[in-house]
DNA sequence: GACGCGTGGCG
DNA sequence: TCGCCAAGCGT
């Protein structure tokens, strides 16, 4: 007798256990490929269930890749907002605007034309070329590379096992039902052979898994050791006119928060501000400035933000650069999370 | 290849 | 409270 080869138990295993997610489509289908690349831009280093309400907001008001073409900057940077990684979102207009001028508005059904275009990457290119065109394309992200560390009890560290870990899938990977065996290997990192404790008894793999039977399988991968976050501080200030009206400025287009809106702010230095070295920072001089009690932490992919805030009032709001925006509108605003962390903060002192 | 780039949830 | 982690990409 033969057995099963571990693409066919997987296929098995995903037809009966697949999720349903917005931007999927049944088994042995493809999907729309404005879907599929939607959901891989913000999917790029997020949960499911952050991206499930942001996915079904842009695909209600930008229904196809013509729609968010023709959106307006802002509108897209504010629908993002929260999101993260904001690089993300004008890579995804700019894509957008590309696939519209130069591609008749169809996305390319190959790897190597999809790679060309920002923000889609040797995943992504994989990921659509698979999932929505059926191409066979080896598809490796960190849920992968977890699953082939695992099944072949790898234990170099990442992200030097890069490379070894890429073959290993590239084995592993069918010729036919492209799409579906790449989603069902990251639904199987996703649920089953998770980071902290993977439900081997339920694994349709655990009989071919290496990881397992030494008893190593929950510690893999093994990566090398990440350095601490440093800290970083910053007086914010809190602007506003006689009637509530807030001071608000857009940040430069590239690097952290990039086109992003800010409350005024120092930079953010290593040491703790002192009041008299912040407000020559302010965007208005000659105030007095009012200090607000508390502090607004945040943490970044890579440093921690402590925040002070101080507070003043212009009589005047001519002749002051940024844009002044009323409490009730700032939904309306591209604003991050760490930016809402300090209106929250803000209300706060208005209500007690 | 290393680093910059967000956020929220979870153990 | 804290470190880790998530369907990575661009430079």
């Amino acid at each position: 007798m033969t057995s099963a080869s571990p693409d066919t138990i997987l296929l098995a295993w995903y037809d009966r256990n697949h999720r349903h997610l917005p931007w999927r489509s049944p088994p042995d289908t493809y999907a729309n490929p404005y879907h599929v690349w939607l959901s891989e831009i913000m999917l790029q280093q997020t949960t499911v269930a952050a991206v499930r309400p942001y996915y079904l907001t842009f695909l209600s008001r930008w229904p196809t890749v013509e729609a968010l073409a023709a959106a307006d900057d802002g509108d897209v940077m504010a629908a993002w907002a929260g999101l993260g990684y904001y690089a993300r979102a004008r890579n995804l207009l700019s894509c957008a605007r590309i696939i519209v001028r130069d591609h008749d508005g169809h996305f390319p059904g190959t790897e190597q034309a999809l790679l060309t275009l920002p923000g889609i990457g040797a995943y992504t290119a994989a990921a659509i070329a698979s999932i929505a065109f059926g191409q066979r394309a080896v598809v490796v992200d960190g849920n992968v590379e977890r699953v082939m560390a695992r099944l072949h009890a790898v234990t170099d560290p990442l992200p030097g096992a890069k490379k070894h870990l890429r073959t290993l899938a590239d084995a592993l990977t069918p010729q036919q039902r492209c799409g579906d065996y790449a989603q069902a290997v990251m639904d199987l990192g996703a649920t089953l052979c998770s980071p902290r404790s993977p439900n081997c008894q339920i694994c349709p793999w655990v009989s071919l898994c290496k990881g397992y039977h030494q008893g190593i399988a929950a510690e893999l991968p093994y990566k090398t050791a990440k350095t601490k976050r440093p800290g970083r501080y910053g007086t914010v200030f809190w602007i506003t006119d006689p009637e509530g009206t807030v001071l608000l400025r857009q940040r430069p287009p590239r690097g952290l928060l990039g086109g992003m809106t800010e409350i005024p702010s120092t930079p953010w230095q290593e040491a703790p501000w002192t009041l008299e070295d912040s407000t020559p920072h302010a965007p208005i001089q000659g105030e007095t400035w009012h200090t607000i009690a508390g502090t607004v932490h945040h943490t970044f992919s890579h440093f921690d933000l402590e925040l002070k805030v101080i507070a003043g009032t212009v009589a005047q709001t001519g002749n002051i650069a940024g844009r002044w925006v009323k409490p009730e509108h700032f939904d309306k605003e591209a604003l991050p999370s760490v930016m809402r962390k300090v209106i929250r903060h803000m209300q706060k002192q208005d209500t007690s």
